[in-house]
This record gives C-alpha cells, sequence and structure tokens, in this order.
DNA sequence: ACCTACTTGGTAGTCTCTATCACGGTGGTA
DNA sequence: TACCACCGTGATAGAGACTACCAAGTAGGT
C-alpha cells in the first residue's frame, strides 16, 4: 500500500497550502486583487511561483474555494422527493449555510466573510463565482433525477434551482455588507420567503 | 462643432467594429474561443492586433455585447410604482426579448443566438455574461428608486431584481438549447410563472 | 491650403499560466 | 542499514492576453 503515507507528506502539502493562502488573501485585501501579482504571493508566502501553481492552478482559485457543493447536492437527493422542490433545495442551502457560520468555526467564518468580500468587490471574481454557483445549479438538478422524462418538470426545477441560488446570492451579499453580524442561515431563508412567500421551509422552523 | 462629423468617419469605424466581431464569432465557433488568439481573429479580419483591442478591450467583449440593459432599466423606472416588483421587472424582460427577436431582426436573431450558445458552452464567456446579468439586476434596483429609505424594501427589491433575472437566464438557456425555434419572450413568461406562480404579469397578457 | 483630431500600426513590456527537466527529501523494502 | 520509487519543489523557456508609448496617415472644418 503506497497510499498509506498520508501523515507527514499530506499533512506538510496541507500546512504550504493554507500558508500560501492566507498570505494571498491577506495582500489582496491590502494592496488590491489585481495590484497584487502572483510573484507577490509567493515571495510573501516563501515558496517560488510554480509551488503556488502547483497548489492553486489559477490566481481566483486563491479565493474561491468550492465549499459543500457536494454535500448540497448529496442532501437535496436525499431529501423526501413529496416537499416542494423550493423547499427541498432551499432546506439543504440554509443547512450547509448554519454548518459554514456555526459559533464552533468562528475563525472560519471571518476567514469566509474576508473572502465574500473581495468576490463581491472584484469583477474577475465575482464572474467566477457566479459561475461556480452555476455549476452548482447544475449539479442541484442532477440531484432531483426522478423528472428527466418530463421536460416541463425539468423546467420547473430549472427554475426552482436558479431562483433559490439568487436567493441565496442575495442574502450572502447582504450579509457581506453586513460585515458577517447578521445570521447568514436566517437572512437565506427571508430572501426565500422574500420570493416564495413566508411559507417556503415550511410551518416546522 | 466638432462633433459634428458623424457621417463617414464614424460609419467606417462601426463598419471596421462589424468586420472583425463577425470573423471572431466565426472563429470562435469553427476552432472554440480558447483555441483562437486575438492575433487570428486580427488576422481573419485583415486588420493589426492593436486595431482589434482598439474596438474591443478585451477577448470577451468580442462576444458579449451589453444589450438593451439601461433601456431595461429606463423602462422599469417608468413602469406604475402600484404594480407588484415582479410584475414590473418581468415584463420589462419579456418586452425587451421581443425586441431582440422580433421578426424584422432576424439576421440579429441568428447572430445572438450563436453568441449566445458561444456564451453557454465557454466557461470564461459564461462566467462574465453571469457577471454582466448581476450588473443589469443592479442597474434594475437603482431603477426602482423610491424605497431607498426602507431596508426592507430594499431587501424586497434586490430578492425580486435577481429572481426575475435567474428566469431569465433559464430561458435564454432554453432557447439557445432549442436552437431558436422557441418564443424566447413566451419562455420567459413561462419561467417567471414557474417560480411566482401563473398570474404574475397579470390577466391582460 | 492648413490645422486639428481621429484612426491605425509598431514596439516593448507586464502578467497569467503551461510544459519540461532536474534536484532533494520521504516512505517503504531487502 | 542501504537501496529505490515517489512526491513535492524549483528553474527555465515559452505562449497568449493585455497595456503603455510613440509614429504615420487621413477625414473634418476653417
Amino acid at each position: 500500500m503506497a497510499e498509506r503515507h498520508s501523515t507527514l507528506r499530506a499533512r506538510r502539502r496541507a500546512q504550504t497550502q493554507r500558508t500560501i493562502q492566507a498570505h494571498a488573501i491577506r495582500l489582496f485585501s491590502e494592496r488590491g486583487y489585481d495590484a497584487t501579482t502572483m510573484n507577490d504571493v509567493a515571495e510573501a508566502a516563501g515558496v517560488s511561483p510554480m509551488t503556488v501553481y502547483r497548489h492553486f492552478p489559477t490566481k481566483e482559485d486563491l479565493v474561491l474555494v468550492d465549499q459543500h457543493g457536494e454535500l448540497i447536492a448529496e442532501r437535496i437527493a436525499a431529501s423526501p422527493a413529496g416537499q416542494p422542490l423550493v423547499r427541498r433545495i432551499g432546506g439543504a442551502l440554509v443547512d450547509a449555510a448554519a454548518a459554514l457560520t456555526g459559533d464552533d468555526v468562528a475563525a472560519d467564518r471571518r476567514f469566509l466573510l474576508v473572502r465574500l468580500q473581495l468576490m463581491i468587490s472584484t469583477p474577475a471574481l465575482r464572474a467566477r463565482h457566479l459561475d461556480n454557483q452555476y455549476a452548482l445549479q447544475q449539479a442541484i438538478i442532477g440531484a432531483l433525477e426522478g423528472d428527466a422524462a418530463d421536460p416541463d418538470a425539468a423546467f420547473q426545477a430549472q427554475a426552482a434551482a436558479s431562483a433559490c441560488l439568487a436567493a441565496l446570492h442575495t442574502a450572502m451579499v447582504h450579509w457581506a455588507e453586513d460585515d458577517g453580524r447578521a445570521d447568514l442561515p436566517r437572512l437565506i431563508g427571508k430572501a426565500l420567503a422574500a420570493v416564495f412567500g413566508d411559507d417556503v421551509l415550511g410551518p416546522a422552523r
């Protein structure tokens, strides 16, 4: 088993990865994203530019981390098919947000907030982020498999998913502008209610 | 009046601009967006690379043209404030789509369709396009000025606008996948109805 | 005919990202 | 302990998207 070396080597790898990203986010926040070159990041992290590219294929990947995408899709696939689409999708989004901003991950929450503010204010990052959300939308539609036969149901699923993700985006922007003081899951619920009505997530909440 | 020269010079400028863009779209469709360089476009159009950059600041601008953005915003600002938000926004989107795909602009419609298919299938273009839609969303929110005082109304406006644009995107993707055979304004109405209910655009339609 | 302003072309450079090769330390094995 | 395969890192060269900066030609109005 040559794959059982995951103790020291993998830990060092994860460590340098965190170091590089931390320095990158700091520099981006201080000088701005466009005014910071990959060489600057490498120099600040104490590694060669090659190493930066090895861990983060593109400059945007230093800020944008696909977080919990497939977890959301799995949760939607596991939700009861009898419920309305919006409730299945919205519930998963609220739960994922709760996992990302819970009190047990306060440090990660600050980091997430800074990256989110960078994403919103930098055109290149914002564009990539929106495309990632589009990919998440495709994954969500794929998770609602049962309706591939009916083209009309597929249209419904696509409309519901894209509207839910639009609500998610609205909530995230407000959360970032509020500097993370508000409760993100609650904001998402509010945005969903603003579009679909107050009873979207069910009376149980 | 040094600005009254808009006869020959402006026409030549518009002509080269159209030539460059036409060759670019053709090459992108034939070889793929990433496999086509700006030098290829310049050579095909018979101009220098400098001239291409002069007319289209970025490679993405060769495909993405901000069409009718401010027109939509103006129409929303002029719509009666008493109507529900979704109806004001959705109505403007349907009308803009009708203007873009009407029978009197069949050639433009083919061109729009090709560019849309390129946008959807190319990650870089898709990302930029989604960011342009985000900018349009901001413009729409700005057009609904009356509610800047109430933060809750602002939240409502943002949620409504982003959901409407999500529906627009859903409709555009379906239209492109259908190769433009369907009626785009009708598709937008269908997507809006899928999210908000059948009576979104009012009984008058 | 003259002068201004707009359009175009050329050169050199920066920055992101890729391909290829070489070096050194890790982890397992004889 | 000595050997070897492998992984992480580094240096170099290069393509491609852009951005100054400067030179030349041509349309506009006086």
